[in-house]
DNA sequence: GACCAGGCACATC
DNA sequence: GATGTGCATGGT
């Protein structure tokens, strides 16, 4: 059973979230490629945690989809190691890059030409890349128009009695398109400021005191 | 020392 | 389709 979303309210939680955080100017990265190695290393991953991986890659200059397409597993995981799951990730960045490569010749523009929809569907093709990490990609590296579901949106959203604790990825994703006007800066605005309440209030249990509907979430709302 | 973090794939029922 | 589990580091 979904329950029906106000436009209203949701451009509203928008409206005030961005009064009180302020623009987030996401995401933070310096290059589309950047954003897509982030995208996959926070991966159920503190982004703190993917700011030293990052780091280690930069350092040693490998922040290019040619580096890392040819660089060995191995040395990836390592370099990576910061971040969790680091055999796994390693393995995934990989699965991207060989996408890449044998789909685009390895080019971020040429990739992003393609068609949103396209795109997001050969995406999630690729091992290791789901619904929320291809979102991300499509969003946050090639300006696309898709909204980013996380565990914040889920967490918020069903606090506030606006979604099914349980509804699916694409069920919460279906209520923004359908009540926010379609604009890749507000989607792209909207899920950066979630996250930003996510990470200052939502780390306690549901119907903690912190709850947005409750104490603490009163000084934003 | 326990608990958690901006998921995903895979096994099992 | 729903539920459970492995993957791993670093901060609180």
């Amino acid at each position: 059973m979904r329950k029906k979303a106000n436009p209203k309210i949701l451009k509203d939680i928008y409206n005030r979230l961005f009064r009180y955080f302020g623009p987030r100017n996401w995401w933070p990265g310096e290059t589309p490629f950047e954003v897509i190695v982030g995208a996959i290393l926070t991966q159920n991953t503190a982004w703190a945690n993917v700011e030293k991986a990052i780091q280690n890659l930069k350092e040693e200059g490998l922040m290019l989809p040619e580096k890392l397409f040819h660089l060995r597993q191995e040395r990836l995981a390592s370099l990576i190691r910061p971040a969790g799951y680091f055999n796994i990730k390693s393995q995934r960045l990989k699965s991207f890059l060989a996408f890449l490569f044998s789909s685009y010749q390895g080019r971020l523009n040429k990739m992003f030409r393609s068609e949103t929809v396209i795109l997001r569907e050969e995406l999630l093709k690729v091992k290791g890349i789901g619904p929320e990490t291809a979102d991300s990609i499509l969003l946050y590296a090639g300006g696309k128009l898709t909204f980013v579901v996380d565990a914040y949106t889920r967490r918020i959203f069903s606090r506030y009695g606006l979604i099914d604790g349980k509804a699916s990825y694409h069920q919460i994703q279906t209520i923004f398109y359908q009540n926010l006007p379609h604009q890749v800066q507000l989607f792209n605005e909207y899920h950066a400021l979630l996250v930003e309440l996510g990470k200052t209030i939502c780390r306690k249990k549901p119907n903690c005191p912190a709850c947005p509907l409750k104490t603490e979430c009163l000084k934003i709302f």
